[in-house]
DNA sequence: AATGAATGAGCTTTCATTCAT
DNA sequence: GATGAATGAAAGCTCATTCAT
């Protein structure tokens, strides 16, 4: 289906997946307009659909590119079993923010997408999307609970976790500049203040 | 500038409310359409531009009321100085289900309003947001933070703590029929969990 | 469905159907574009989708419109059994050209239905063009075949008479301005030829 | 002008040949699409426009040799001065079949072509279409009219046996497999049909 | 010569906004 | 006040045409 995208010269493949991105990531499947599109990459309004089709068909690629390559990321990390839960939920943030050379957006992405609902688009991603997810967990699955699992309740506290990074990422991203730097000491500090709780 | 609209019935006032916070709260500023408020609301077209001239108007008018609705519906609970930190939270969210009776949508709308960041109404909306954010910091300062202030990085859990919060509400309006008694005892599971911590 | 539109003064009604007849009669389905329709009627492009929904939508009506017009005036004729053939033939001619008065394009227009095989409208229109078809052969069924009738082939005559009709019918629309006198003419010309053979 | 095209080998000059008279039979000049020609002949895009400048230089081109190539087949038959005229009209049929296998479609396209009246090409059509119309009718002169004659109108009648004529072949072809036996009987079987009213 | 990537005008459709009634 | 008809700019998408390779 893709393969007429793929023999483009990679710095315009790029251009366009970040052109995309940014916007989906910004605005939503709906709200992203061609234009906008067409106005951050440079690429013109024909040859998005020249190589998508049509507009659910780039959303579908894009979500299936980036969230392959954010596994690619996560699996190239040397999994070391029994890291504190912590120490691994820090190193998955550090993980994204590693993307950002090649796609500024795709961390911003990753949540958009999972909080995707437009129907025109549920079906079409549901799958890259169950298994990004599935990975991400049971990468997690991996870790040192440690004081954590004496809880009866730790299932809520790393929900609490989770909230709060998908959060700060988010905030991170509404400044003018994105400052990864920025955004991980602010994660250090949240995973801190809560683990000094046990 | 309203004064017309508030010689309208009450009825059909609430009714308009209702309407557009629905819409605004689902899709936001941008994404909301005017004809899907005539549709839910069964108020003609016409008049939502008699009301308020255009969109950005009834945004910002809609967004006023609304957090003022809350803010009186806040200082209406009797302040009780010292009231344990976890439980003033826990009754900051009972407050808000006070409102569904008549603003269903409010407590939703109240959250997507604080992370709009359209840049049409961003300036028309700055001031009643931040009021808004300034009576809830400062109710919630009256709070006894207990052991939690013990802790050098409390600021960090109480981020924790409401980023947490402004998720459960909105997984909760996602499911299909939105329940306050299945949300409050969300919230009230999360809030335990980390107050055990202590 | 289509109540909004009859409650649009019959003026503006008939701009609409006229602009509409004529463009989709000269280009057919597919070929036919909004942007003309405006311009020959002078109803703004908005105005058809308030109306029409869409494009098939648009045809649909109006090909239903069209032909329920013409088995009006079909049936307005009295019906005189037994009249013969070229006679009866000649004169649902003539009643085509007494539509002309207030549908200019519909004559055209009934032939270019008949022949329309895009596929996006082939089943909205399959039931009025099959029953307009029925209207005209059972009319035509009361005619006197007289001499028509001896002959064994006098269904291929009948064609030969169909197909000629369609034909003038079309290069009459082809000049810059239609005659219905020289079209009726130019029929009863080539209908009188083929009677005298018999 | 096209010198550069007839230097192309054969076996493509015709698959490009057929490619644009498929699509232009059946779906005219204007709902021509580039895409079309290119999926059915296999011709890259590029090189339509590099031998034909445009789409209506190809359409002129098509047209040209289309004729160019009908008047041979015509002029190659040889001429019996005095053949009956109902078996010259069939013969003429004839010649169109024997055409089919070099271009499948050209007995259509020439019909098409006659009926063409697109102001992009209609002037750069004219030429050739009027040479065509004049051998054919030079053609016909030369038959023996017989008792047709003798009718004052025969003129008339020989529309008739035309406008039905262009008629099977339009039907003919609608047909999934177009059969060019099943055509020549059925015009057999009209033609008849009128002789033997003489 | 040959390819197909690239472009932008134009088409169908949506939507905020205006206006006659 | 109240309605919804009316408008046109903008969105998604198509297609003739150009151009780098």
């Amino acid at each position: 289906m893709n393969e007429k995208f793929y023999s483009l010269k990679k710095e315009k493949q790029d251009r366009m997946i970040n052109g995309a991105m940014q916007i989906f990531a910004q605005y939503g499947y709906r709200h992203s307009s061609t234009d906008e599109m067409v106005r951050v990459s440079g690429v013109s309004k024909g040859l998005w659909f020249h190589y998508f089709e049509n507009k659910p068909g780039l959303y579908s690629f894009i979500t299936s590119y980036g969230l392959k390559y954010a596994m690619l990321e996560l699996s190239m990390r040397s999994v070391r079993q029994g890291t504190d839960y912590f120490e691994l939920r820090y190193e998955v943030e550090e993980c994204k923010m590693r993307m950002l050379d090649k796609y500024p957006y795709l961390p911003l992405f990753l949540g958009s997408v999972m909080r995707e609902e437009d129907e025109d688009v549920e079906e079409l991603i549901r799958e890259p999307r169950q298994k990004y997810a599935e990975q991400l967990s049971s990468l997690m699955m991996q870790a040192d609970y440690g004081a954590l699992r004496a809880k009866e309740d730790y299932l809520l506290l790393i929900d609490m976790v989770d909230y709060t990074i998908e959060a700060l990422l988010t905030d991170a991203y509404r400044s003018r500049s994105f400052s990864p730097e920025r955004y991980l000491m602010e994660v250090r500090k949240h995973l801190d203040a809560m683990k000094k709780l046990l």
